[in-house]
DNA sequence: ACTCACCTTGACGTAAACGTAAAGCTTGAT
DNA sequence: ATCAAGCTTTACGTTTACGTCAAGGTGAGT
């Protein structure tokens, strides 16, 4: 029998829409290790059930992860990333919160924005390089 | 008298086409520290003159520096921007060289061109994150 | 001569994001 | 019963890009 598809005790094929994952599903899936999962847990940033010891992800901890990746890619740092989930996730309630919240963001946007700006600049550049190089 | 000015043995004012900078007026023009200059310096970035032992950067090596923040600011890592910077130098006669130099440019515009995506779709769901918040 | 600002070279410290064993538990298959 | 696969925790190691002293040299102004 396969474990990835009986840990959750549902047979499925592997792509259809699975409810739960294995450590290695997720791992294999966004090819990440299983030692980076472990550490995002460590740090807080996703919280797996158990089943015994095995950590069980949720279609939303996959979610989250795939929150997470993103973030990194463009960027964020672990604990920057921490603090938008759990503002996400925050209490619904504060006004207050979900301003500086809504603030970071737009804060974020400005910063990305620019980086785009600088990404342009660079592959302008990269390619006047290429362009010289081949001339000669 | 400022040293600014006086250690290339030429009076201007301090924004004008310079020939020469010191350690600080680069540090301070580029917002990064001296210890980061002399770090670039260590790991065969930038090579300075010397006046004696104090460093006197010209401006090819502010460009270079330009080079090195840009680069930092997109991503790369200190050993791929001195990469870059070598194949830029390189010698003009190899061929082979210069094709593995465009060639490894072409796949950094393709990098870029992904991280932008990136960026765009962080963008993407930023802005969706702030109008879900403000419309509560 | 003396100070003071600015520069220098070590050399150890640090934070982030994991890598890499080491050693052991659990569970299903043979 | 035992064996392998897959999972676990614990814990030290690694890389990158500097930060942070410590201790001292140098050159211009007083």
């Amino acid at each position: 029998m396969n474990t990835r598809s009986s840990i959750a005790g549902i047979e499925l094929p592997d792509h259809s829409e699975r409810q739960s994952y294995s450590i290695t599903d997720l791992s294999e899936e966004f090819g990440v290790t299983a030692r980076a999962l472990r550490f995002y847990e460590d740090e807080g940033l996703i919280s797996p059930e158990r089943h015994g010891l095995s950590r069980i992800y949720s279609r939303r901890d996959r979610a989250r992860l795939a929150w997470i990746l993103r973030g990194k890619r463009v960027g964020f740092s672990l604990t920057e990333i921490r603090e938008m989930i759990d503002l996400y996730d925050a209490d619904e309630e504060h006004e207050a919160q979900r301003r500086v919240t809504v603030d970071k963001c737009k804060a974020r946007i400005d910063l990305l924005t620019r980086q785009k700006e600088d990404i342009d600049a660079a592959i302008a550049e990269l390619d006047a390089f290429v362009v010289a190089i081949e001339q000669r």
